[in-house]
DNA sequence: TACGGTGGCTAACATCATTAGCCGCCGACC
DNA sequence: GGTCGGCGGCTAATGATGTTAGCCACCGTA
């Protein structure tokens, strides 16, 4: 069961919103089914009777982030609006980004075209120019990644870096 | 015991190669205690009497780890340089550089300064601008990441995507 | 009323990191 | 030369964690 083909069941809702609620609250470090099945009261085996298993459960929820990025990217007329969004989300959602890139996508487990549509806000904003993109969308990653693992120096002026780049890019979508 | 404050004994320098071998062909997830120990013909508990722990071991190939990147970027002139230095050294040692960056680093059981000497060469070869080698750094790590994670699409021509990113950066140095 | 599916449960297992406690070997020191 | 201590093994055991197998209660429906 690819874990969209169908709708989620009553139960399986249920089961996806506490492991959300603990992700968000607890990190990725906490996402266990332990405790998932512990805030629903029940046993970790019975989370089996819904989900083949952790990487399922997981993957919907990377496949909610993915979702919701694109979402979150998809009004942006510019790079400076598409990293200013990319920022906000991955900082507002930092332990679902970090779920969603931290380790090899679940590919074989998220809807078909969802990460084409994940990727799409990004070319637009590049004026269609997919090496633009690639090395906008590798910049926003690798500073938002560097940023929720506190690889920065303390007082490091981010913003700075950030408009850095950007501008940079902004110069070449114009050429 | 900072893993490296003192030398390693001649048995720490033995178990950290036979991590360092099952690390390079085998990948992050083969590191394992059982592993190493295996690799050594010993019992997994008997790594204790060399290393508090996993981490610490793991600590070791981490330092080693950018120490080396740091070296391999030394010579660089150029933002350029760095990038394809940067690129080249990934590439080359993927697992290695996932070991490195995947995770939070083990900050208490680094030598002190390796993170900042780490970094010195981008900030040299960015002239010194510290924003600029930021936005460097982040889109190097980005597009490597994202490379190693295979989340670009099928022939996507990756070596364009660094020029655009790294030329519209020179522009920046001059500027 | 019998049936079957839904959704729990317990028991058990494998893997992993880790701790406790035992012991053989071997070199240094009296 | 004998003793002692430490280095470096070992076994046994523990606690997470994910996972499988097999049992059963409930409940709506044929």
């Amino acid at each position: 069961m690819p874990a969209e083909r169908a709708a989620l069941s009553a139960r399986q809702q249920d089961i996806v919103r506490a492991a959300r609620d603990l992700l968000t609250s607890e990190g990725v470090e906490a996402l266990t089914l332990g405790r998932v099945a512990q805030a629903l009261g029940i046993k970790p085996p019975s989370l089996y009777k819904h989900f083949g298993g952790k990487r399922e459960l997981e993957a919907v929820l990377i496949a909610e982030g993915l979702e919701a990025h694109a979402e979150a990217l998809r009004g942006a007329r510019s790079l400076t609006e598409i990293a200013a969004a990319y920022r906000r989300f991955a900082l507002a959602n930092p332990q679902l980004y970090r779920l969603m890139t931290e380790r090899p996508l679940p590919r074989d487990l998220l809807p078909p075209g969802l990460e084409e549509r994940a990727a799409a806000p990004v070319i637009h904003a590049a004026g269609g120019d997919p090496d633009l993109a690639r090395a906008t969308w590798a910049f926003a990653h690798g500073m938002v990644q560097l940023e929720l693992a506190d690889r920065f120096p303390p007082g490091a002026d981010l913003d700075a870096a950030w408009d850095t780049a950007i501008t940079a890019f902004e110069a070449r979508v114009r050429a």
